[in-house]
Parts: C-alpha cells; sequence; structure tokens
DNA sequence: ATAACTGCAAAGGTTTTGCAGAGAC
DNA sequence: GTCTCTGCAAAACCTTTGCAGTTAT
C-alpha cells in the first residue's frame, strides 16, 4: 500500500504528544481504502486485517485524525457520518430524499455560492462538508406537489 | 392563534385515513410558535400545554406532519435535527465549526448553486435543508493551517 | 519506567418499536 | 364497533467514558 505518508504525519502525531500505533494506521488505510464509511464500516474494514480491534479505539482514532487534519467527516442526513481523507477533495454529495441515493458531483457546482458566502458574511464555508438535499432527476419527474 | 390552516391540512389528514387529534394540533403549533426546534424541545413546549404528551407522540407526529410536507427538518451538524413549518423559507444556516454559533443568511446566497443543480444535474435541491458547515467571520482570522 | 494507547464493558443520548388501553370516526 | 392513536416501557442505534492491562518511547 502507499506507504510515502506514513512518514509525514507520524512527525505530526509525535509533536503533540501522540504515538504511532498499528491501529491507527489501520484507521487511515481504511479511510484511504474506503473512498467515505462510517465508522462502522471503517471498524469493519479494519478488522480484516487486525481481527480485535474495538470500535470505541475506531472512534478515538478517528477524531484524533481530524484534530490532525488528515481525515475530515460529511453529514449525509441520517444517523452515522461519513468519514474520508482530507486530501480526497472534489466532491459535493447530492442526497435524494425519495430515493435516498447519494451521487458526487463537482465542488465546481458550488464556487459561486462558496464565493459570495465569503465576500457578503467573511464565512468560510467548507466544501468537503458539503450534503446537499432534494430530489434527484430520476425521482423529480415523478411525484410533485 | 393562527387558526385558518387548521381545516386545511385536517382534510389531508382524513384523505389519507389519519386523525386529527389534539397532539397533534399541538405538534404543529409549538413549531410554529419556536420557528425551529429539535424534537425535544418541542415537547417541552408541547408540554406546557398538554402535560402528558410522551416523545414517542413527539417524534410519530413529526413524521406524519413531514410526510404531509407541513414541515420540514434540518441537519446542524451535530445530534438532534430541527424542525421548522415548511412555508417559514427564507434562510440559510451557516454552522461554525469552531464557535458554534448558526447564522441565518438570506437564500440568495445559494441560488447559483441551485440553478446550477438543476441545469446541469437534474436535482432539485432543497433549499429548506441547507445547511452550510466551515468558519464564520469571528473566528475565520484566529487560527489557519 | 513513564505516559499514552487499547480493549472491554457499561453508560449516555437520541430515535424506534410492541403492546394494551383510550379515543376519533 | 372498528380502526387509529396514545402513553408507557423496552429496545435499538450511535457514541462516549472509566478502568485495568498493554505497549510505544
Amino acid at each position: 500500500m502507499g506507504s510515502e505518508w506514513e512518514g509525514q504525519w507520524q512527525g505530526q502525531l509525535r509533536a503533540k504528544g501522540y504515538r504511532l500505533t498499528p491501529q491507527r494506521q489501520l484507521v487511515l488505510e481504511a479511510i484511504a481504502t474506503l473512498g467515505h464509511a462510517t465508522p462502522d464500516e471503517i471498524c469493519s474494514q479494519v478488522r480484516q486485517v487486525a481481527k480485535g480491534v474495538n470500535i470505541s479505539t475506531v472512534y478515538r482514532t478517528l477524531e484524533l485524525l481530524e484534530e490532525l487534519a488528515l481525515i475530515t467527516h460529511t453529514h449525509l442526513g441520517h444517523g452515522a457520518p461519513t468519514y474520508h481523507v482530507a486530501d480526497d477533495l472534489g466532491h459535493v454529495h447530492l442526497v435524494c430524499r425519495s430515493c435516498g441515493d447519494i451521487a458526487e458531483v463537482s465542488p465546481d457546482v458550488v464556487s459561486a455560492t462558496v464565493a459570495r458566502l465569503a465576500e457578503d458574511h467573511g464565512f468560510a464555508a467548507d466544501v468537503h462538508h458539503f450534503a446537499v438535499f432534494g430530489r434527484c432527476s430520476n425521482c423529480a419527474g415523478r411525484q410533485e406537489g
């Protein structure tokens, strides 16, 4: 697996008094592999390699990795948030309320809004965190009020 | 309190085989009064009028009212969603990740994005449901990576 | 050796569900 | 009288926390 970044964040960990452990590497690798996944899904993925890893370790690691800005999470609406690596930029989620389908589109479509929020309100919008709800093209024509 | 709409949705209820009950009226009135509130807050408000109302009744009623398109909910990030009446259009939430502050701005700022989503992806974005995460003007200057 | 990390298990908060009784129609 | 709705309680779900043992440094 890609191991160039291993040295990179090892330094970040130590600088803050944290330690490099197998579990932490596995969680980060699992997120990179899955693209975006819930804590539970990440835990399952990790357990395929290291059987004994506990869900609470996953939660603690997610909090840590997010603090180091290595990952971020997105709320897709219902229960569990999804996590992904921080340099996996490049998509905005469109969540369909009817069929539940989740589409990914270019962050390009929200750039105008991001610019206006910055100009008019001094608000630095987090594009990673965008989750847009509505009705997808499949469901749009079907039912309407 | 405004009671013009009482007759309006009573018909909708009956058309689907549902019934009009005091609890359902109280929940809808509570949401109208509070503007936007969590299920728990709504329950508290309702109990000021009718003491015995149970939280599970509130949840069931929220689901019903949303099905009738009388209310919608917004996810502000963490746990509980906030509910508001469907005709309470007119604002988009800006949630600051640092201080937790929630600002409301005109839906105007997202109109360009909504238009592009419709044109490019046939996606009917729900403006009510927009919740934008990021960093507000107060926190923006303070800390940066 | 010290201090952080892990697994386990229990607790926390939020939402859902089963059921018997109450109530609208 | 029928069928829906309510309140209660238990369960389910997601997440956090305390603690004792383990491990990196």
